[in-house]
DNA sequence: TAAGCCCATGTTTTT
DNA sequence: CATGGGCTTA
């Protein structure tokens, strides 16, 4: 244990040392918040004055969650069972699953997401008559999360929230609930609030959780909202051993409820309790650590801290103002693989981005160029139609009163129980005030099914007999039975399109492989609800991800590809939020900058494919908050201009034609790279020399200027189409 | 009931 | 562009 808090800083020990009484850490980007959080757990247990058991750490993602299990496992030596430790929500639902009946749940109830919240909400509005155009369902999720954000149930939503949806707002949100209640179902934001609620309610119940957790950690507290802060404050308030950890200039999830105010007002809410500065950074060149400083002191809403860094100047921050997305994609890709021909991995660098939807060109880049690479946080695993499928039996099996489920596939594959029959059984199910499998049950008994009668019977034979192998197989078993019986492999294997359905056969495969690890179907379920992230970390893979994603984690090269107005800062946020949105997204660009170690390569395009066409673009503001000095601009010619030019209002506001040199004629290309050195032209049959791909003679030739495209044939390594400008091509 | 076709429409971030 | 919804037809 010594040599272990030989390895801290001044501040950081005082944090893990001061064991008893509320204490705030303040921790800049890379000072060290993880080491701290483990070593002051491991400090705790090590001392004896808590159980592994007895100890509640707050993460803000499962990776998070596992990466301090597995730090504070290595600290003490030894494995840690029983600790509390994992995000908000599977604490919750921990709880829940010990007191379902407190919170009028039955013990098997299922978690939904997303997708079924909208498919519930589009029911509900089509039902009451509202017009759906406009009033979306994706809206109406929207809304009712963030009042549970807020920690209001219907009833606590105050008046001005409640005009919204014509005024009907806190109509359907009862409506929602009920739905809810007779599906045996709850939304994310149920998971804590019914937890709050219980411990409101049942002052017994909670006292017994204020002395079981003897220590309170909470991770990235920036980012906490109301109904999270009510439970720490709910759990906390007896012994007041509570530790929170954050970085206000790191709050990037606003949008889903989170209050800045949490953290800046923890001092008033735990009076006498210590504050922590952790202001030394570890993890970056002073470069990059300036950048980050500067630009995000242009934000008024925050404490201002000085972070430092031993690491040396570094290498400067590379600017590259590109033609299109495509040549940004190549400029990306052509990049990686020199960095890799140099002798880095793919495991070392990963590629930042504001939205989920700009990993497509650099994906299809990637797929030519043969680079590994794996999206975290896109579309994952457990969102691909099949698996959705099969975890919706399986749910079924596990709850008969899930009628998500049940609506999903009672037609899946397709046994003839159209939309007129699900009418019949939703009308029945209404009747008797049951879930949609009762009233289908009901329907047919008392033949209000029509046609669909016997089909119907042999879907319920077929639940029930899953149901009846459910306790005496294993998980990854009964969803084989289920894949054969209810005919879903079949349907596949006789599906027209061979390769796609090949492919989700695939998926299916694994996801049974994936059930082999777990005990119960309880367990599997949970974790398909709660655990997002299923990453590879065996595989030497460029990460690409959004920035939100990427919270937490860090890499010796980051890549930020469309630093764009518009896109980053993103248009909808400053849109909706005007300032404060935009101190929002500086936040985040703040975020995305501090996740590179040692480089980073900036880049933005002129030019960009988006709606269906192209979008002229110009540079990001956030750059001109980077001191040149950090910087250098590659490529690009004269472009420079673009992005930093004094004063910085070259743009007027509203000027949408502000850059007519990037206006959609194709052959206009004012400002395009001078032809110079490497970038001249090159004769056809001319024999070249190219970084990666070797020898080769140039084939083909078109465009000109910037958009100058050649195609050689490479003695090694074939046919290749390259961008004049980009590649870096020598006479030879 | 199901499949196929056309049109409109909307485009952030996630436990 | 790409997805979803509404409509028509077999």
């Amino acid at each position: 244990m010594e040599n272990i808090l030989s390895s801290l800083n001044a501040p950081q020990i005082e944090a893990v040392e001061h064991t008893d009484g509320p204490l705030l850490v303040l921790a800049g980007a890379g000072t060290g918040k993880t080491k701290v959080l483990t070593t002051r757990i491991a400090h705790i247990l090590y001392q004896g004055l808590a159980q592994p058991n007895q100890v509640m750490a707050v993460t803000f993602t499962n990776k998070a969650a596992r990466e301090m299990v597995e730090r504070i496992q290595a600290l003490m030596g030894r494995p840690m069972p029983g600790m509390w430790l994992g995000t908000f929500h599977s604490l919750c639902v921990r709880i829940l699953r010990k007191h379902p009946e407190f919170a009028g749940l039955n013990r098997d109830f299922s978690i939904i997401d997303g997708d079924d919240q909208n498919r519930l909400c589009k029911q509900i509005l089509t039902e009451k008559g509202l017009d759906i155009k406009k009033w979306p369902a994706r809206q109406m999720v929207n809304t009712i999360s963030r009042f549970k954000d807020n920690a209001w149930y219907p009833s606590d939503v105050p008046e001005t929230e409640g005009r919204n949806f014509d005024g009907k707002i806190i109509y359907l949100y009862e409506e929602y609930q009920k739905r809810l209640g007779i599906n045996n179902a709850c939304d994310f934001g149920d998971l804590l609030l019914k937890v709050v609620k219980l411990f409101k309610e049942n002052a017994e119940l909670l006292g017994k959780y204020q002395n079981w957790f003897k220590y309170v950690l909470v991770d990235e507290y920036q980012d906490t909202n109301a109904v999270q802060y009510m439970l720490i404050r709910l759990l906390t308030m007896a012994h007041k051993n509570i530790c929170v950890v954050g970085d206000d200039d790191q709050s990037i999830y606003a949008w889903r409820g989170a209050q800045v105010g949490n953290i800046l007002r923890f001092e008033r809410d735990f009076p006498g309790c210590k504050v922590v500065k952790l202001e030394q950074n570890y993890r970056s060149t002073s470069n990059i650590l300036k950048a980050a400083s500067s630009l995000i002191a242009n934000n008024k809403e925050r404490h201002s801290k000085t972070l430092w860094s031993e690491q040396g100047e570094g290498a400067k921050i590379e600017v590259h103002p590109l033609w299109d997305g495509k040549e940004e994609a190549r400029m990306v890709a052509d990049r990686i693989e020199r960095e890799v021909g140099e002798g880095k991995t793919y495991h070392d660098m990963a590629v930042l981005l504001r939205t989920a939807a700009q990993t497509r060109s650099l994906e299809e880049m990637f797929v030519k160029m043969h680079i590994p690479y794996t999206i975290v946080g896109g579309l994952k695993f457990y969102d691909r139609k099949e698996i959705k499928d099969a975890i919706a039996y399986l749910r079924l099996v596990n709850s008969e009163k899930d009628g998500l489920a049940f609506e999903r596939i009672v037609n899946v594959p397709k046994r003839g129980i159209g939309e007129s029959a699900l009418d019949n059984i939703r009308t029945a199910a209404g009747t008797i005030g049951g879930s949609l499998m009762e009233g289908s049950r009901e329907a047919v008994r008392v033949g209000a099914a029509g046609r669909a009668a016997g089909k119907l019977k042999d879907f319920h034979q077929l639940i029930d007999y899953l149901r009846s192998k459910k306790d005496e197989t294993t998980p990854d078993r009964l969803m084989e039975l289920i894949l054969d019986q209810s005919g879903y492999h079949d349907m596949l294997r006789g599906d027209k399109n061979k390769e796609e359905a090949q492919g989700r056969l695939e998926n299916l495969k694994e996801l049974i492989r994936a059930m082999q690890e777990y005990e119960d179907v309880e367990a599997f379920l949970e974790h398909v609800s709660l655990v997002m992230d299923n990453e590879d970390l065996e595989t030497d893979m460029i990460r690409m991800t959004t920035v939100h994603a990427a919270k937490g984690l860090e890499f010796n090269m980051v890549f930020l590809p469309g630093f764009e107005e518009g896109l980053f800062p993103h248009q909808r946020s400053l849109n909706e939020e005007g300032e404060k949105g935009l101190e929002e997204e500086r936040r985040l660009a703040y975020v995305a900058i501090t996740r590179a170690k040692k480089e980073l390569v900036i880049s933005y395009a002129s030019s960009r494919f988006m709606y269906g066409h192209f979008e002229p673009a110009t540079a990001s503001r956030f750059l001109e908050e980077i001191p040149a000095s950090c910087t250098k601009q590659v490529g690009g010619g004269g472009r420079q201009n673009t992005w930093r030019a004094g004063s910085g209002s070259r743009y007027d506001q509203g000027d949408k034609y502000g850059t007519p040199l990037f206006g959609r004629e194709k052959d206009y290309v004012p400002n395009a790279k001078p032809m110079d050195k490497a970038g001249a032209s090159f004769a056809l049959g001319e024999r070249v020399f190219h970084q990666k791909f070797g020898y080769g003679r140039v084939k083909r030739q078109e465009g000109s200027g910037a958009t100058e495209k050649l195609t050689i044939a490479f003695e090694k390594a074939g046919e290749k189409k390259l961008l004049t400008a980009l590649a870096k091509l020598t006479k030879a």
